[in-house]
DNA sequence: AAAAATATGTTGCATTTACAACAATATTAT
DNA sequence: ATAATATTGTTGTAAATGCAACATATTTTT
């Protein structure tokens, strides 16, 4: 006869925890990874570099809401990126407001296309134990998880 | 004819910041769930006092292994946790060495449980638009990767 | 037209976090 | 036996983070 306390599930088990947990160990190793190839970004400015060469003229707030952060902290993100010259800024209007719209400057795309070429290899090592198919699955299933997760969450940026 | 940066390979439409990405949303969203309910506990705390019902009689290293927390913080969630009176602390030996063992007490066990139950429904609904097979593929695929993950990543708790 | 609400960005602060240094003890090397 | 190394936990500190408050400007409400 079995005990209760043997069925008993638990969040350390569900896929919400093994998430959080791959995602932080993911996070450590690429931090890793940017020190021992000295890369002069942290993943968070890398990211947002990225996210500004995607989308061009972008605003401070539109920004935040891709990266997930708070309009304060992707503004000292941005003030990172321009201190070393791989964002400009300029002043401009979004429906008749005063925004910070921002541009991936010359050296920024320089430093975005080095960054990426100097991690691919690394990266794509880190799956090649897993079936493409899955991977692909996986990202799939996460995107639709996340937009699922978009509804739901009270967002105040 | 296609100019090269229309394929260009973005590390923000990776499946690594695709997880980074729904775990920051998951986690925000648990957090506001925990206060919403009034819960007297962070998600770290729950988290930690989970893996201690699950492994009686662990030692501070190797609780902090298995959070994924480096061993200062994990002394300061087990203090909160024997302060709130959820855990027991006690010295003891392992391989002859003197080590902080704990196991968690019958309050403990009635907030888990408590907790547990509060959360449940809430966290099942979010993925109510996701095949229960793609959630668990993705839980299997997550726990190959996170094995790999491991065995690349520099631990030093 | 005046007041209230909204949008955008910045500043300040309290919390979290990781990392290094330390203390105490045990093991291993010389 | 003594010195060097390793294990475990704690303390201190600097960086990252989120949240609230503020400043400014615009829109909406009354």
């Amino acid at each position: 006869m079995k005990a209760k306390s043997d069925c008993k599930v638990h969040y350390t088990d569900s896929i919400y925890y093994e998430l959080e947990q791959t995602s932080r160990l993911m996070k450590k190793i690429t931090a890793q990874l940017f020190t021992k190839l000295e890369i002069d970004l942290t993943m968070d400015e890398y990211a947002a570099l990225d996210t500004v060469s995607i989308n061009a003229g972008i605003c401070q707030r539109d920004l935040a809401k891709f990266i997930l952060k708070d309009r304060a902290n992707t503004g000292r993100i941005l003030d990172s990126l321009e201190q070393k010259g791989f964002i400009t800024r300029f002043i401009d209007t979004k429906n008749n407001r005063l925004v910070k719209k921002m541009g991936i400057t010359e050296n920024g795309l320089k430093e975005l296309d080095m960054i990426d070429a100097k991690i691919e290899r690394y990266l794509k090592s880190l799956t090649r134990t897993i079936d493409p198919k899955d991977v692909d699955r996986v990202q799939d299933t996460l995107k639709s998880f996340r937009i699922e997760l978009e509804k739901v969450v009270e967002i105040n940026i």
